[in-house]
DNA sequence: CGAAATTTGTGCGTATGTATA
DNA sequence: TTATACATACGCACAAATTTC
């Protein structure tokens, strides 16, 4: 007899397969706990550990007086290569995000702008060469598509750039942060991102509301003009609800192909 | 009298403070099951509960006989934009991996090479620019640091592709992949990355020794020549020891400050 | 609209197995 | 070997949210 694994770890197993297979399909609700401990005559705590294992995979949700039901995911794409660097007008770096949730015929907006200084910890004084401790000024807000949120994001620049610039307002720059910065000599001309993932905080699943087996994307953008560094960008994305891109390169084969998709 | 949260979420709450603080070092262990029931005046049930959450977040590992203890994490960078265009020299695109671990004073090695023949699902199917069900030229391998897993990588390639460049070979090809398809014609010119984040199946999760809450960073570079795709590669990242990163434009200031650091 | 039924969430207790020190 | 500590599994009760009638 093969070792048997944990009796939950089968059922879990088994639900898996048939989400995978289409057998019930995202939406559905999967049988309840007391049909699972009657189909395979186990205690309910059993059961909750299998369930737990697929929440906890980002599988499912779990809803008292629901049931539990397949997630469904659908992706917002943010392009990296040039999402600060097409029809900024708005604000700070919202500015291709709406146009292109616009073209997908979503409703993007921003909301919960604001602005502090903050004392730079470790992370942004080495980032930002700025000394531990000195302050640094603080933007953020979070981005929604359809009433939904995605991301959060807030960037960071060095005080005496940040007034050079007059960013430290608590409300959002006509023609956006970097066209100000650019236009008091401090041009970004190269850009250094760093992307990693991890299971977010309670604060940030709360933010992005987010189902408690989605982890978030860490995407920490640093910026540079000839000099010196100018803006720390972190944004937080719900792993479920986007995906980053990058295009390098001659990308005309892709182009074509996806003409003739559409 | 706040609105009380559930017991469990207290307690995990306690832990995850007194783990930010330090007063709980990485490598440490927490109090036993033991302990908090004493400490909280509750079930083992509600412990294990707290325990699981951070289980969850990543934050700590538990071991039968040994205890709970606080994760520690190692860093290993992933250079997207150069990785596969310098020193490839030893496999598909075993290149500057082992270059820049070497310089960490790090062993990098690739185990469980595998290649084989597999039938392109919707997703490959799409990417490549390959009929569903036409077969496409699948290799892979396991990146290791020092005896740890880092990522499992796959590379899809059109069939017809490598066949003219010798890929269909259950090996290492001498120069890389990429040399061999560039000489018979197929240089790339073009990428096209997206970046997720997810949890990881059971399979993913034993194959790089994760932790219950460690999610994986899903890479997906698809490559062009200026007339079609011509490979995809699928990159499955532990996302606690792994960051990928970008570097664009003009960095000299980005290097001169880390000349400074050195 | 309100009441009842359903379904998951939280919490208690207990017992036995297994890996580690 | 023994003791410790977590893993798995059983049982029960009540609360909270949702759906159904």
């Amino acid at each position: 007899m093969a070792q048997s694994e944990p009796l939950y770890q089968r059922i879990a197993a088994g639900l898996r397969e048939q989400i995978r297979t289409g057998q019930i399909k995202a939406g559905e609700r999967l049988p309840t706990e007391q049909d699972l401990m009657a189909d395979h005559g186990v205690s309910r705590n059993t059961v909750r550990l299998a369930l737990g294992m697929l929440q906890n995979e980002g599988m499912v949700t779990s809803t008292p007086g629901r049931g539990t039901i397949v997630r469904e995911r659908i992706m917002a794409d943010y392009h990296a290569t040039w999402a600060e660097s097409r029809d900024r007008r708005a604000s700070d770096q919202a500015d291709a995000f709406q146009s292109e949730m616009a073209e997908q015929g979503r409703h993007a907006e921003y909301r919960d702008f604001a602005m502090s200084l903050e004392v730079a910890g470790p992370d942004f004084s080495k980032r930002l060469q700025v000394a531990e401790g000195e302050p640094v000024v603080s933007r953020g807000f979070i981005r929604y598509a359809d009433n939904q949120p995605l991301s959060l994001q807030t960037s960071y620049y060095p005080m005496d750039i940040a007034r050079e610039a007059g960013l430290v307002v608590p409300n959002d720059v006509a023609g956006g942060a970097i066209r100000a910065m650019a236009a008091v000599g401090h041009e970004e001309i190269g850009y250094r991102d760093e992307i990693t993932a991890r299971m977010p905080t309670p604060d940030e699943a709360r933010k992005l509301q987010l189902g408690s087996g989605t982890p978030v994307i860490i995407y920490a953008r640093t910026t540079f003009s000839d000099k010196r560094p100018l803006r720390l960008t972190l944004t937080t994305f719900a792993s479920d609800r986007n995906r980053v891109i990058y295009e390098l390169g001659d990308m005309r084969a892709y182009l074509a192909q996806e003409d003739a998709d559409a």
